[in-house]
DNA sequence: TTTTGAGTTGTTCGA
DNA sequence: GTCGAACAACTCAAA
C-alpha cells in the first residue's frame, strides 16, 4: 500500500467543502486525499459536545459523507485517541503530511499539540489552517502588543486590516486512495442521545453545508435589510440562524462576510444596515480572541473582583428556570423555546441569563452548562463571553447596575405577545395588557382566560423589584470589598 | 508617561 | 405619557 502517495485531511469543525483552506491545500498536493473525522469527546475537557451539538454533528456528518461520495471520495469515521488514530493511518499509508483546520478552544489547542508531537516523532508534518475565523486570535493586538478587552477598538483594528480574502470554491473531485481504511459507521459513534427530546429538536435543525448556503443566500438577499430593526424581535424571524453552521464550519465567516458585503456595496436598495450584521461576525472573532488569551474564562470570572459573589445553590429554582416555570412569561417562553427547538433568540438569551444570575442569583456557570447542552449553536467562546457579559464579570461586560426587567423586555420586544403565546400556550387567552404580568390581572378575569396562578401557570418565583435591589446591593458590597 | 475619550444589547425616577 | 438624568466610577486603548 505504501507506494501510493496519500495525504490525510483531518476534519474537525470545518464540515464543508467550499472555502476550506485545509482541504484546498491537501488537494493542491496532487496526491490522493484521505479525509478522516475522529470522534474524541474525552479530549475536550469539561466541554465535550452537549446533547444538541451531538445531534447536529450526527446530521452534519451524514450529509457531508454523501457530499464526499458524490465527489468520488469517502468520509472515514473513527473514534478514540486523535494522535494515535492519525499516527496509525499515516503509518499504514506512508503519509508524511496531515492537513487540518485549527480550533482555538484551549483543549483543542492542546489536542493539536499532542497530535503534532506524536506525528513529528514519525517525521509526519501537521499543516494547520485557519478556516473558522476572519482573524486568528493572535493576528489582532493593541499597539502595546496586548490582547483587546473592549470590542469597539478590537473591531476598529480588524476593519483597518482590510477585507477578508475571497473564499475558495468547492472542489469538483477529490482523488481517492486506491484502498480505503476501515471506517466506523456513523451510528457506531453513538452521537445521538437516546431520548425522546431528540426527535423534537431534530425537526428544527437546518443541518449541513447545502442548507447553510441556502440560509445565507436568503438572508443576505432579503432579511439582512431589516436586520438592524428586527434582530431584537423574537416574535419575528429577523436573525440569520447561521450560528450553528458557523460553529461546525458548514460555512466560513469569510463566506458570510462576502455574502453580506456584496449586498451592501450594490443593488438599488443598498444601505449600510448590514454593517450591524457584519459586526456580529467580529463579535464571534472577539469571543475567540478572549478565550485564546484568557483560557479559564469558561469557568472563572475574568474580573476576579466577582469571584466571591454569594451564589445561591438551589436545584429546585434552577430546575424551574430550565423548564420554563419561573412565572415570568417572557423568561419561560425563552426557556421553552430552547428546550423545544435547540435555539433561543439572542435578545431572550440575555433576559433569561439576567434572570438566572441577578434574580435567582444562581451561578452563571449553571446557565452556561444548560445552554451548552441544549443549544445547537453551543460554542465555548461565545457562550463564555455571553454569560460573563450578562453577569458583569467579563471583558467589556454590562455595567453591574444593568439588570434586565423580564416583563418590560417582554413588552418592548414582543409587543403583540406572539412569542409568549407561542411558547407559553396556557396564557394564550390572556390579553396583551396582562400577558407579560399575569399576576397583575384580577384573578377572576384571569380565570376567565383559563388560568389560575399556581395551577395552569406558576406565580412569579421571585419579586423582580426586590431581587433587583438585592443583586445591586451585593454588587455594591463586592465593589467596596475590592 | 500622562492624558483623554469612550464604552452592544438597560431601568427607574422625577419633572 | 414622554424625556432626560442618574446609576458609578473604572478600565481600556490610543494619542
Amino acid at each position: 500500500m505504501a507506494s501510493e502517495s496519500v495525504v490525510i485531511y483531518w476534519l474537525r469543525n470545518d464540515l464543508r467543502l467550499a472555502d476550506n483552506p485545509a482541504l484546498t491545500a491537501a488537494l493542491a498536493t496532487g496526491h490522493a486525499v484521505l479525509p478522516v473525522y475522529i470522534w474524541s469527546p474525552e479530549e475536550e475537557g469539561d466541554w465535550a459536545p452537549g446533547a444538541a451539538s451531538r445531534v447536529w454533528l450526527h446530521e452534519s456528518l451524514k450529509r457531508l459523507a454523501k457530499a464526499y461520495e458524490a465527489l468520488g471520495s469517502r468520509l472515514v469515521l473513527r473514534q478514540g485517541d486523535s494522535a494515535e488514530t492519525l499516527h496509525a493511518l499515516c503509518d499504514a499509508y506512508g503519509t508524511t503530511t496531515v492537513f487540518t483546520s485549527r480550533r482555538y478552544e484551549p483543549h483543542a489547542l492542546h489536542q493539536e499539540a499532542r497530535v503534532r508531537d506524536r506525528l513529528k516523532g514519525e517525521d509526519v508534518t501537521l499543516q494547520v489552517f485557519n478556516g473558522s475565523l476572519l482573524n486568528a486570535p493572535d493576528a489582532v493586538a493593541t499597539q502595546a502588543g496586548d490582547p483587546y478587552k473592549v470590542f469597539t477598538p478590537y473591531y476598529n483594528a480588524c476593519v483597518k486590516k482590510g477585507e477578508p480574502d475571497e473564499p475558495f470554491s468547492a472542489p469538483q473531485k477529490i482523488p481517492a486512495p486506491k484502498q480505503w481504511p476501515a471506517s466506523d459507521a456513523l451510528a457506531d459513534l453513538a452521537l445521538v442521545p437516546d431520548h425522546s427530546w431528540v426527535e423534537k429538536v431534530r425537526q428544527h435543525g437546518t443541518f449541513g453545508e447545502a442548507t447553510a448556503q441556502e440560509l445565507l443566500d436568503t438572508f443576505t438577499d432579503d432579511a439582512i435589510i431589516d436586520y438592524p430593526e428586527l434582530r431584537d424581535r423574537p416574535d419575528v424571524s429577523g436573525t440569520s440562524g447561521l450560528a450553528p453552521h458557523l460553529h461546525f464550519g458548514e460555512l466560513s465567516p469569510r463566506q458570510v462576510w462576502h455574502a453580506a458585503s456584496a449586498y451592501r456595496l450594490s443593488g438599488e436598495d443598498a444601505r449600510p444596515g448590514n454593517e450591524a450584521y457584519i459586526r456580529q461576525l467580529y463579535w464571534r472573532d472577539f469571543a475567540y480572541h478572549l478565550l485564546y488569551y484568557f483560557p479559564n474564562t469558561p469557568e472563572e470570572p475574568l474580573k476576579p473582583m466577582f469571584a466571591p459573589f454569594p451564589w445561591v445553590e438551589d436545584d429546585e429554582a434552577l430546575q424551574r428556570w430550565q423548564r420554563g416555570q419561573t412565572g415570568y412569561p417572557f423568561v419561560d417562553a425563552g426557556m421553552r423555546e430552547l428546550w423545544e427547538t435547540g435555539w433561543m433568540h439572542n435578545r431572550v438569551r440575555m433576559v433569561v441569563a439576567s434572570f438566572l444570575i441577578k434574580d435567582l442569583r444562581i451561578h452563571w456557570r449553571e446557565g452556561a452548562q444548560w445552554f451548552w447542552d441544549c443549544l445547537f449553536d453551543a460554542d465555548l467562546a461565545n457562550n463564555s463571553l455571553g454569560w460573563q457579559w450578562v453577569a458583569g464579570c467579563g471583558a467589556d461586560a454590562a455595567p453591574y447596575f444593568r439588570v434586565f426587567n423580564p416583563f418590560s423586555q417582554g413588552k418592548k420586544f414582543d409587543p403583540d405577545g406572539e412569542y409568549v403565546r407561542k411558547w407559553v400556550p396556557e396564557l394564550a387567552q390572556v390579553p396583551d395588557k396582562y400577558l407579560q404580568t399575569p399576576w397583575e390581572m384580577p384573578p377572576i378575569e384571569l380565570a376567565a382566560c383559563g388560568v389560575t396562578l399556581g395551577k395552569e401557570y406558576p406565580h412569579p418565583m421571585v419579586d423582580h423589584g426586590e431581587a433587583r435591589k438585592t443583586a445591586l446591593a451585593i454588587y455594591d458590597e463586592l465593589k467596596a470589598a475590592k
